[in-house]
DNA sequence: TCGAGATACCTTGACAGGTGAGGTATCTTA
DNA sequence: TAAGATACCTCACCTGTCAAGGTATCTCGA
């Protein structure tokens, strides 16, 4: 991994969320794809996924069900919660407010 | 401010660096340059930035002396080292990186 | 002259999120 | 039958943020 945790910190939940917008999916899948999608250079750890995990669902802004595990062991998939959706939402557009900002801030003069 | 200190974190120091590139300055001015950089949206909260002057001044990216105080109370000013520029240039780097993929975790489709 | 508000710095303790390290179990393939 | 991929989970620790509290100076209006 090429960037630091707490680069990212604050925004776990968001990227999460992101990926349940498209569909149900489960931990180990949902760090492939972020791992895929940053092309390696990021990936949260699994404490942290799984944390994640945990304080969105005791919010509820996901809910989990045991699936098919195709290969390999049971897989817990998660779904988002129309709250969940509201949460991405608000979330995607603090990211995009925090992005604006910080090229502000660090911009070259 | 707009955006939660926990979507910065881990950019404060490049933030602070960024300001010092510019020119020698001090605490309270640097945060009002952030605010005001940011239309108000942001500001460093007078513990983390202290907190942060403290820490870069022992890892020797920043040096301080007393200055002048036009108005009100004394000031320390900080000067930015040739270790404090080098690590502002991969900060920003880092930043670039992260803005990159996290827009690509939260695209839109 | 006296209070309010701006200027300016600093410390402490609590808190929350990230993470290293460790654990468990299943399935495939050589 | 061992290795490696798949898959989940927990705990203790670390670090950065921040609310709260403190100190001191200067200006300006009532």
């Amino acid at each position: 991994m090429s960037i630091a945790g707490d680069l990212i910190r604050g925004h776990t939940d968001a990227i999460i969320l992101a990926r349940l917008m498209q569909s149900d999916s489960y931990g180990y899948e949902i760090n492939k794809t972020i791992s895929a999608l940053s092309d390696g250079r990021f990936e949260l750890k699994e404490a942290t996924l799984y944390t994640a995990f945990k304080r969105l669902e005791e919010t509820g802004h996901i809910v989990s069900y045991w699936g098919d595990s195709g290969a390999g062991a049971r897989r817990r998939y998660y779904t988002i919660t129309p709250a969940g959706r509201a949460l991405h939402r608000q979330l995607r557009s603090e990211w995009e407010e925090t992005r604006e900002i910080m090229d502000k801030l660090l911009e070259k003069r």
